[in-house]
DNA sequence: CGTGGACTTGACCGATCTCAAAGAAAGTGG
DNA sequence: CCACTTTCTTTGAGATCGGTCAAGTCCACG
């Protein structure tokens, strides 16, 4: 049942046979860290680590699948595309978060990359193999699917029931909350047009309202891609639809 | 890691302390059994049975949850609520389905009985010590919340990126799939504002798309549950929009 | 039959999309 | 390091899809 995902995008690419290991398994906050997975020492020692240039294409949706993925740095987004061209992005990645579930062998949906990323590449064999003998591993793997899961019900009522501005406004909390940041300065690394694609949006109305929010003053932009969440509380109000 | 779900509404349901033991586990087909789950003899005996008459509250968001459950007969649907009343239905549920996944111990999602309802009941701590001792339930369970994932994610899409005419086609085929029809008559248990919150959509939206697509002649209304897929392969070019 | 809830249809409105263009940022090559 | 190009972001004007409100119709059920 356990299954991966596979292809690094050949040219973008940069594999590395390093066998280091990353000895102390460092077990992940079990709060904030709504992705991830403890990977007992055996895995990593498993793993390669590749770099991969920013938007390139990991894998594809529907391709056979034979590799799960780790994180280390930088940031990606996991979308299905339609075949006019309609995107709707599923998920973002940052760093610890696990990756590459597939069903029936493929992948279903795409990975990409936003910023340069570097990644750890598990063989899905060898990983199946560990988890036929380690029970621990495999209700992980179950706990992180179900943490996905609560995840993904929610995007579903941000996708069928809320409006742009408060979607925007869930959207800038998850990510501070995915983050894990203490204080309220938020990093964007993906673009408007990610973040519209995630929220079932349009670029355009992203950017108003994100001007409309500005001129709340519940936020504030330093740069394009760092905002300072001034009134949280307003905006969570805002996102929950408490009005 | 495996948690479950609590709480048969009380006037609603009509416990049973039938020990019948439903004993041969009759491997469902993977195919269109999507959200199905074998159940060993072991747990089925371990199962109680209870009769709820429809629009019945199985059990609420939030709640401390102690129980998995197994619908047997009728139809029953999965939703979250926002405050101001808004609600997102985040699936439907037919005989054969198996729900009551819980993060941190309470549910996530609202169940709410669509008609008069058979579910078989268990209890969480029971499952889970067989989980512990059988690796092949833990699996299969693993395997179940891998095909609900990808279930979610399209309907994401579907609430992402579609219009309503390509959300109600989708809607048609996605619910023949899910109720292993072969030939091309629909049956409908729920409403028209159930499949409303379940598209994002308004009741009157989806009442003019079932109207449009009447008079474009690619379903035939039988009754108001039934409902004649005429030209499937056109119903299907609209789902996926493909023009 | 009569009643209530679910469904359907119409008219109107508004939030969001589309199209367009200007402005800002980032990458590229000399 | 600067000029050039490309891409991303922002803002505006107009169009449109789907929502809202309201009325009428159809069933199911007592």
């Amino acid at each position: 049942m356990l299954h991966a995902a596979l292809a690094i995008n050949s040219k973008a690419s940069t594999a590395q046979t390093s066998k280091r290991i990353l000895s102390s398994p460092q077990m992940i906050g079990a709060a904030s860290a709504a992705r991830q997975m403890e990977i007992p020492d055996a895995f990593q020692q498993l793993g390669k680590e590749f770099h991969i240039a920013r938007n390139q294409t990991i894998f594809s949706e529907g391709e056979i699948s034979t590799h799960y993925y780790k994180i280390t740095s930088g940031s990606a987004r996991l979308c299905k595309h339609m075949p006019d061209g309609r995107r709707q992005i599923v998920d973002f990645l940052f760093p610890g978060d696990f990756f590459g579930f597939t069903q029936m062998g493929s992948n279903y949906f795409t990975a990409e990359t936003i910023t340069d990323v570097v990644v750890i590449r598990f063989q899905q064999n060898q990983i199946e193999h560990l988890c036929d003998e380690r029970l621990l591993v495999h209700q992980q793997y179950s706990a992180l699917l179900s943490k996905h899961f609560m995840g993904l019900q929610n995007h579903l009522v941000i996708l069928g029931r809320q409006n742009a501005m408060e979607r925007v406004a869930a959207f800038l909390l998850l990510l501070q909350e995915r983050l894990g940041r203490t204080n309220d300065l938020l990093d964007l690394p993906m673009g408007r047009l990610d973040i519209a694609d995630y929220l079932g949006l349009t670029n355009e109305t992203v950017c108003r309202v994100l001007t409309k929010l500005k001129n709340k003053k519940l936020i504030k932009a330093l740069s394009l891609h760092q905002i300072l969440l001034v009134n949280k509380s307003a905006l969570r109000a805002l996102a929950e639809g408490d009005i």
